[in-house]
DNA sequence: ATGAAAGCGCTAACAT
DNA sequence: ATGTTAGCGCTTTCAT
């Protein structure tokens, strides 16, 4: 047999043995930080090549205080914004080099806090999405866990960089866009009570309501998923609204499957928005009318912001998405008389 | 002001300090490594929560030589598949207190190698979905990676564990479907060529025709999403079938989304079947007739096997899911004659 | 039962 | 320009 196998991965001291020359030298060359005698550093890349050589993360992060990964704290993959986020912050830090660790609470608030402050130590900062944490228990957390980002959430009195939608304005779109399609009986769905981005929805609906007094907006608990929505259709078709604000599309979604078995139509019957623009809300029958969010840029933004933090700048300002109003198919002219509830 | 502000993270020196004891008691307290006389370990228990002191998982890794991480790498994170993969994956390493480094190869088999190799060495092992990497590369690559657990691949002539749906038997249960519905010409849309659970739907297929001389069976290269799908209709609508395999999900709704703007109903005019059973899949109109593949268990099962073999134990057997058919509404009985094409 | 000291693999002063 | 040495923060012999 050629060549023993290699019992386990080989140190800088291996490399230096066998080039010959000391371990500060191996260093300087694979880093690059200080002038080497070419035939030196020629030497020892030949050794490193011979051996296989790269050094230990582990070892170099120890002693540089630096791990080249951040992670992405999230509540829940399965949800499509976070997974976008994830998807654009991972890319984005591949590009710079930079690892992602990713860190899913299971919705559980209360686990979230311990998962981030353990997760901080492993990375050198945090991305974090946590929408349905209390501003209070945000903040202090904040302080452990700098650097930080935060997706789709602002934490007020800090200086840490946001990334997020502006779920306000977008919402109020859809409203404005309903109420030009002649609606005058809306209904919002919302999502998890506390939410960042829920509250965000409830702000636009206040506003909405105070300019628009000959509109009625109920506003009926819903949920943040397709099977909240597809249990929301018969308190919906017993409201008497003409039309439906779904929170998001997922939503909307299920909204929707129910009243197709019920036989409503959408949108002639009652109109449907959602939130988001998920990849299938355009092919949908009917294409689902939506405030669209660029879920990946979201995440690509916060990489980059998370990236100033990282070579010390000073905290970047945070940024907002203005969501773009999506017309499709499933919002129409409000029919003559609200549709009653069928069976 | 009440106690200065953490300059930076607590050490162990500094519990040992401040409990008045050495290094190695803090440490044997922490780890509960061996017996330390009661009244020591107050002390110290009491110093290191003073100092909220945890031990930095860096300087472990080091010493331990593990890192109590391990990596998912996946062609790319927008794929539902591997977005479930890594949903599962997460949940169960995290109930075994294990972290997840997610490294997306952004669909380029060139990288992927390196960025295997370049991940593996920051945790203790990888699970590998490589669907596209030539078999001959995956095997040599295997052993600088080890543990590996693959998923949704084998690699013959190893012992790697591996964690796959079985994609031969669910595109032949579609098959039989179709069939008993009376299709006698059939398509199949074809995913990625060389990767291998398209291999393994051609495999169905082969044996189906031969099975089944009767029946005509077409293959036409198309891809992995729904742009792919929507591209594929003028196709399909000029090749006489009556009934359309999509390689999965996303190609079967851009079809389908692509049948309806030319009026072509389904299952009417022409039958669909997608694979993976992605959630949208049943509240589609019409529902998709569809394999479904339990991702999020793909995931969990990887992660169980590589648990395994971190407990070093032997490599457990590879196991296979069974895709179940679910037969919904996009596909009906063979209409009398074959759709023209429209337009 | 406890402490002192070596060492995980590396980088960065500090010498020369 | 190169080598020697002291750590990074921890665990684990090895003494006692």
């Amino acid at each position: 047999m050629k060549g023993r196998a290699q019992d386990r991965s080989r140190t800088i001291a291996d490399v230096a043995a066998r080039a010959g020359v000391s371990l500060s030298t191996v260093s300087r060359v694979i880093n690059g930080t200080a002038r080497v005698d070419e035939a030196l550093a020629a030497k020892v890349r030949a050794a490193a090549a011979e051996l296989d050589y790269t050094a230990s993360p582990l070892a170099r992060s120890l002693v540089l205080g630096r791990t080249n990964t951040v992670a992405v704290v999230v509540p829940d993959l399965e949800n499509p914004t976070f997974h976008g986020v994830l998807r654009g912050l991972s890319r984005a830090a591949a590009r710079d080099r930079y690892h992602v660790l990713v860190a899913d609470s299971a919705e559980s608030v209360e686990e979230e806090r311990i998962l981030a402050v353990e997760t901080r130590r492993r990375c050198d900062g945090i991305v974090l999405c946590a929408p349905r944490m209390p501003e209070e228990d945000l903040r202090r957390l904040l302080g452990q866990l700098q650097p930080v980002v935060l997706v789709n959430r602002e934490a007020r009195g800090t200086s840490t960089p946001a990334v997020t939608a502006d779920y306000r304005s977008g919402l109020t779109d859809l409203l404005d866009l309903l109420r030009r399609d002649g609606h005058r009986s809306l209904l919002y769905l919302a999502g998890a009570p506390q939410s960042s981005s829920n509250l965000q929805r409830l702000a636009a609906l206040r506003d909405f309501a105070a300019e628009h007094p000959q509109v009625a907006v109920q506003v009926v608990p819903c949920g943040v998923n397709f099977a909240d929505g597809h249990a929301a259709a018969d308190g919906v078709l017993g409201s008497g609204a003409t039309a439906v604000l779904a929170f998001n599309d997922l939503v909307a979604m299920g909204l929707m499957s129910a009243l197709g078995e019920r036989g409503v139509r959408v949108p002639q019957d009652l109109s449907v928005t959602g939130f988001d623009d998920i990849p299938f809300a355009r092919y949908l029958t009917p294409p689902l009318t939506t405030a669209s969010v660029p879920v990946a840029e979201l995440g690509e933004q916060a990489w980059h912001r998370m990236a100033e933090l990282l070579g010390s700048q000073p905290p970047g300002h945070s940024i907002l998405f203005r969501p773009r109003l999506e017309d499709r198919g499933s919002t129409g002219p409000a029919p003559a008389r609200a549709v009653e509830a069928a069976s």
